[in-house]
RNA sequence: GGGAGCAUAGCUCAGCUGGUUCAGAGCAUCUGCCUUACAAGCAGAGGGUCACAGGUUCGAAUCCUGUUGCUCCCA
């Protein structure tokens, strides 16, 4: 048997093989039946995009819901997918063609299109093809795009139907935009970054006076738009200018002079220069004091017309030109450096110009109502539950969701513009045609054209619950499995996605999208930076599983990651997981080298049977444990309890208790009970590791042609002894000390022994014929007097004396029975305060005090005992 | 500026409704072992003022208040 069965486990070999049998088999397929669902969308990957550490955290966690689901004999059904990504992918597909000499300028609309298309198709999918390796067990025939043409549509009814409920607009707002990409962002598209700036202090002259007020900006260029100045109204240094007017320098305007509370009048000079066109807050005291708006940049970040001065410069060289232009003017006060935030775009990097635009939006102050009641009142889980908060304070103060984009790649806003601006929303030209002649507007298929737009990416992923079951055209598939039931996610895209899916959910479902949300950590290098290309700290993850193996890899990344909390990843962590690997191996190869030497005429020993018996009740509880753990997502706790169960109970204690004496043979009934518990724990690991766990299945048995431990049963718990539990304790307190004396008196694990017990109750021999086994003791004699010339060692229950081999120094041995002693006179000292405190007798819960009273006898007894050796070395 | 959270062993974290000397786990470290499944292993050991200061209580890592430090989210 050894011979064909490898020393060490080769996780290479073993894992494309059960692959691909798992696919032959179709194990992975779901199709609606009559058992129970259970449903797991997963977050689409950037279609071009490649698997990442995060991604392994993500999928390994859904990978190992899906599968314990799966062995309780649920309908299991993980849908995979990609996202369309659109400015992602867009900046990609432009980067491409720029670096092939082709302008996204020259092209048209539909060359670009195809361009975009061809790149899907080429790198698209490669993620999850990636996934495989890792052992995710989605059902691969489900696989959706959200720009799959079903999906497309579904987008865009979505969009008409929110149009015609009223629910979307369009409007001239601010927005964010990207003077790089040359697109609008959402709120959460932009990243604010600490960065070191400048604070320019400016002199305005009041008009009809020889007085200036200065005002502090960190962007100067912004003066050419500047429609008032602003002060607090509490201010004493400026309540004599109030309802006066300022002149802007260099373009020389004349300006009000407002009062708002909203200026701070500790920061600068607690003045402030109003710009409405180019900032949000100046924007809004825009609005509430009726002040004019300029707008002066364009669209690529350069002064436009209304500007005045510097009209086609870009804004970061304006700011340096007009600081010298007021300094030279004399308006320039002083330059103090300042660190403040300022915002970039996600993806081109750019710095974010708030900017007045014409834009598309959704009105979600009553379309979200629902989607916070129901995660308020836990109708849908957040593991970690504090996410909560952040959700509810995000909820609450949600603003109107800006869906346009200014880009090619996505779904196309269906609307349709008559020549003079006037415009239809409609699924089609010819209906779009017929809405206008409907409102006797006359245009014809020439004269209109479809906006120009797209949608924001999350106006299609909102959908994923529902889409990827055609949930929007037919019933049969979403009635079963929709509402899902985990969504495993990074609290990073909580409002991109789960708020906006838990919106759409209640919208057009009526029912919550999912049931439970877990958020995972954020993957980090051991010093805890983020993952990231550039710093290249991002280990490549296959080639991570290269050397660890899936198994190992999936074990590291879930070892040290409870919910929410990053996840501080080092290699060691693989390392320990492939280490695990390998002991389970090498356990199995110790049960399985049993087969051959059963031995039919063999009776079971009593210390194989108590051995059994205990390992059965310590599965069965801690499967309930185990259970546990999984129902409260605590995911890592639940690999750590499967470990040890593996680890400690099974490999350390267990195949020891059992193991046969060297060159014996092993009896028939505990060779198959060793059989049935290994199967079992098979069975707890194989969601963490599938590969390995699928391997071994079918070495331990024979196995029929397509059954696989992927749709084995998860055990079920029945039976816990606690009786043989807690004798279990008493005895590796005994094994211990035994194993500790051993080691002392250097008396060798090969040399057979006596032990003599005096116990001061009954003693419980439960375990005896197992401490005989693992200790090597030839009898275990019980005895009420105290036998002499014996090394000693005391339980809580009872004394254990081992005869001399040799001499002993007694000095040394009192030495530690005095350690001993203080010790546990310091605990009864301890325990018997407060049994003297009568306020504690009068309060403390029965219980507890009769755990005091116990306590208090143990020692006592034990205490004496002590005493006793002591007087006897003497 | 607004909101939320965290602080426990060298590291990463448990510690659920206050109650075993409650101060724990894994890893790391140290010591001894190549013992016939496994050195990717076995047997042991050390290590902490539970951030600080108060308070409530018979009893606080746990509840309350303040302080300090850190993190995240939002503007």
């Amino acid at each position: 048997m050894s011979a064909e069965i490898p020393s060490k486990y080769d996780p290479i070999q073993t894992e494309d093989k059960w692959y691909s049998y798992w696919m032959e088999h179709k194990l992975f397929k779901s199709v609606p039946d009559s058992r129970e669902p259970y449903t797991v969308v997963i977050p689409p990957p950037n279609v071009t995009g490649v698997l990442h550490m995060g991604h392994m955290l993500n999928n390994t966690i859904q990978d190992l819901l899906v599968r314990r689901a799966r062995m309780q004999g649920k309908n299991a059904c993980w849908v995979p997918g990609t996202d369309h990504a659109s400015i992602a992918t867009e900046a990609k597909v432009v980067q491409k063609l720029r670096a092939e000499g082709v302008k996204k300028s020259d092209l048209s609309r539909d060359q670009f299109l195809e361009h975009a298309w061809e790149w899907t198709h080429k790198h698209g999918g490669i993620i999850l093809e990636q996934l495989k390796k890792l052992g995710a067990s989605c059902d691969w025939d489900r696989t959706r795009f959200t720009m799959d043409e079903k999906y497309y549509e579904s987008v865009v009814d979505t969009f008409i139907d929110l149009y015609k409920k009223g629910k979307i607009y369009r409007g001239e707002r601010m927005i964010n935009w990207d003077p790089a990409a040359l697109t609008a962002l959402s709120d959460e598209e932009v990243i604010y970054r600490e960065v070191n700036s400048k604070l320019y202090h400016v002199r305005y002259r009041i008009v009809g006076s020889d007085e200036f007020i200065t005002i502090a900006t960190t962007r100067p260029e912004t003066i050419l738009g500047d429609t008032a100045v602003c002060v607090n109204p509490k201010d004493e240094r400026y309540k004599h200018l109030h309802g006066k007017r300022a002149i802007v320098p260099l373009v020389n305007r004349e300006v009000p002079i407002i009062a708002d509370e909203y200026v701070e009048m500790e920061f600068g000079t607690g003045c402030l220069k109003v710009t409405p066109a180019h900032d949000m807050n100046d924007f809004m005291l825009g609005e509430k004091h009726k002040l004019e708006i300029i707008n002066m940049m364009n669209d690529n970040g350069t002064i436009s017309e209304a500007g005045q001065l510097y009209v086609g410069m870009d804004r970061f060289d304006v700011r340096k030109q007009i600081a010298e232009d007021l300094q030279n003017s004399g308006n320039l006060v002083k330059i103090e450096e300042l660190i403040n935030k300022v915002g970039f775009s996600e993806r081109s990097d750019a710095v974010v110009e708030p900017r007045l635009s014409l834009q598309w939006f959704v009105d979600m102050k009553e379309l979200s109502k629902p989607a916070l009641d129901h995660v308020m009142n836990d109708d849908i889980k957040f593991f970690p539950s504090k996410f909560k908060n952040s959700y509810r304070n995000w909820m609450e103060n949600i603003k109107d969701w800006c869906i346009s984009r200014q880009l090619w790649w996505g779904h196309r806003i269906p609307a349709w513009y008559a020549p003079d601006g006037q415009f239809e929303v409609a699924k089609t030209k010819e209906e779009a045609l017929q809405q206008f002649s409907q409102k006797g507007i006359a245009v014809d298929v020439n004269s209109i054209r479809q906006e120009e737009d797209v949608l924001d990416t999350w106006f299609s992923s909102w959908l994923w619950p529902i889409s990827v079951f055609d949930g929007f055209y037919s019933d049969e598939e979403v009635d079963y499995y929709y509402p899902t039931n985990d969504l495993v996610t990074a609290p990073e895209i909580m409002f991109f996605w789960v708020a906006r899916m838990i919106i759409a959910g209640y919208e057009y479902r009526g029912d919550l999208p999912f049931r439970n949300v877990y958020y995972t950590g954020i993957v980090r290098d051991k010093q805890g930076r983020k993952m990231s290309k550039s710093l290249g700290n991002s280990p490549d993850p296959l080639d991570l599983m290269k050397k660890f193996g899936a198994d190992g890899v999936r074990v590291g990344m879930l070892l040290s990651s409870p919910a929410g909390n990053d996840l501080l990843f080092d290699e060691s962590l693989c390392e320990q997981g492939r280490n695990f690997a390998n002991k389970i191996w090498n356990a199995f190869r110790l049960v399985k080298g049993w087969e051959e030497k059963v031995d039919k005429n063999l009776t079971q020993s009593q210390a194989a049977k108590t051995a059994v018996n205990w390992m059965q009740s310590k599965f069965n509880s801690t499967l309930v444990t185990l259970n546990d753990d999984y129902d409260k997502f605590r995911i890592n706790e639940a690999l750590m309890t499967t470990y040890k169960l593996v680890w400690d109970d099974f490999c350390a204690w267990y195949l020891e208790m059992i193991k046969p004496p060297f060159g014996q043979g092993m009896d028939a009934t505990t060779y198959e009970a060793s059989v049935d518990i290994l199967e079992k724990l098979l069975g707890v690991l194989h969601p963490f590791m599938p590969f390995l766990t699928e391997e071994i299945w079918h070495y331990l048995k024979p196995r029929t042609e397509g059954s696989s431990i992927c749709t084995a049963s998860w055990p079920v718990s029945s039976n816990v002894d606690s009786n043989i539990l807690s004798s279990f304790e008493k005895m590796s307190e005994v094994v211990i000390g035994i194993r500790n004396l051993r080691k002392e008196k250097n008396i060798p694990n090969k040399e057979s022994i006596e032990m003599i017990v005096r116990a001061n109750q009954e003693p419980d021999k439960e375990f005896d014929a197992v401490i005989q086994h693992l200790c090597n003791i030839q009898s275990i004699t019980y005895s009420a007097d105290k036998p002499t010339g014996c090394f000693s060692f005391v339980t809580a229950t009872a004394e254990y004396f081992i005869p001399f081999t040799q001499q002993i120094d007694v000095e040394e041995e009192k030495k530690k029975i005095d350690a001993e002693l203080t010790y546990v006179r310091g605990f009864l000292k301890s325990v018997e305060s407060k049994l003297n405190n009568e306020r504690f007798v009068n309060n403390a819960p029965t219980a507890v005090l009769e755990s005091e009273r116990k306590k208090q006898s143990d020692s006592l007894a034990k205490i004496q005992m002590l005493e006793e050796q002591l007087k006897a070395l003497n």
